[in-house]
DNA sequence: TTTGGGGGCTTGGTCAGACCATTGACTGGG
DNA sequence: CCCAGTCAATGGTCTGACCAAGCCCCCAAA
């Protein structure tokens, strides 16, 4: 009875965790499923006896981890449907957490080596023809020569993108495309600040051939590793020659607005 | 100017996802970081001209994100600040999105292969004598022979976090662990259900020493070969025999409520 | 001068009630 | 039979109020 007691704090919990912790247990359970209908708010307020604020900001939680679709009027599609739309909630996640910092852009690359690597891997061993299908068109858009960055780039993500969906394990997709996404515009500012633009793209545009060239032919080690050195090198060669800073990532003259 | 005209539907924005919108855009521009305060929520509604309901969902938000942290009172601790703090978020959303069954188990055991392979490589080339003291200490409360299974399953998973956190990438470390910490109960139903849990206690130990070996070595091929077969080989030797059903985990008689 | 306590202000948390906008279903007239 | 107008259901928004937690600061007492 002398031992210091471990005082933990006690939970304060507010009530739309609470409101949020009942939803949760609904789905956990498996009672609630996608596509099930959740009660109007205003019928949540009197089942749980809270404020619709609350029960608001609960959904509104669930909402943005893409566990909810809210639609109003009335008709079979309306009111908060469970959902399970995962890529968006994670790639604004990764935006959101990579702009504060806590993830150096040299951790994000060595992520997406990792993951795609894995997707590609995958790709190999099971990719469909539509699958394959999808990644061609990418590359072709890529081999036109007058083709933008901007769309360029989107092309590169998309591709990266087919790939990931290709391997058909939608959690390791879903990271990967937030990744690749969270990256996006990262990326984009290095492009425009190359000094041979063309140059790198013939560069990619090979590398992409022999991904999909491996990838086609079922070759899953080899597909692989030409993805994962395709964006250690790329990153390594090219992103760190521009980048200077190795943290920030923003504002080098204005202050504030204010 | 004949052709059928992309008519893509105007973006029908709430309220509240203009105000997540106005701070996000201060985050990504650095303008916010962490630490830093937000103003008042009083404050936001009459610089943003919207009703404090609008200005809480969009907090809430952020806050499901781990990147606000609200404190009441007055004070420099008080009022929201911004925080990075996505392991919890993280294992938040994938425990939500594996219970809707987006991620099949298969898919996550995958997952969990490629992560902690990558983490171990990382571990072995950079884990500091600290790291490795985390490690043993977790190997050390599992070789106790009477430990229960509860206990085991936390050392477990703790062993496997730390060696993430050895490797030294926060977002690879942080997927992992929140990959991890989603099947923990997934786990322990598997560990209650085994015919003879001693022998596979004693692989399990067997396979964590030569994991610390390897990582405590430098050796990082061999520490990610032997992490990605000790995952890959659990799950297909024990796990698939005691889980039956590929996809759904939840109730087998129950229909719904109501 | 120092110290202790209490009032008051700031800030997030909650609630009640009202109104708006969208959407689908119902219904009556052509 | 079809069409348009109406209506009810539902999420979205706003207003204004009160509560609870903390910190700051001033004043009284030692």
């Amino acid at each position: 009875m002398s031992e210091p007691i471990a005082w933990e704090p006690v939970p304060r919990s507010r009530t739309f965790e609470l409101v949020l912790a009942r939803i949760e247990e609904q789905i956990l359970t498996g009672n609630l499923r996608v596509g099930d209908r959740l009660p109007p708010e205003r019928e949540l307020v009197e089942l749980l006896g809270v404020s619709r604020a609350a029960v608001r900001e609960a959904l509104r939680v669930l909402e943005a981890q893409g566990a909810l679709r809210p639609r109003v009027g009335t008709g079979p599609a309306s009111g908060s449907v469970i959902a399970a739309m995962p890529s968006a909630g994670l790639t604004q996640f990764l935006r959101l957490h990579m702009a504060l910092a806590h993830f150096p852009f040299a951790d994000v690359v060595e992520a997406r080596a990792t993951l795609e690597r894995s997707s590609a891997r995958l790709a190999a061993a099971q990719a469909t023809p539509e699958h394959l299908a999808a990644m061609r068109e990418q590359l072709d858009r890529m081999d036109d020569p007058r083709l933008s960055l901007e769309k360029f780039n989107d092309c590169d993500t998309e591709f990266h993108a087919s790939i990931a969906e290709a391997g058909g394990n939608r959690l390791i997709a879903d990271m990967t495309i937030a990744v690749r996404n969270a990256v996006r515009h990262t990326l984009l500012k290095v492009f425009h600040e190359l000094d041979d633009w063309e140059a790198t793209a013939a560069r990619l545009r090979s590398e992409h051939h022999a991904i999909y060239d491996a990838i086609a032919a079922g070759d899953s080690e080899r597909a692989g590793e030409l993805v994962e050195a395709h964006i250690r090198g790329f990153h390594h060669d090219l992103v760190y020659a521009v980048l200077d800073e190795p943290e920030r990532g923003a504002e080098p003259e204005s202050g504030t607005g204010s």
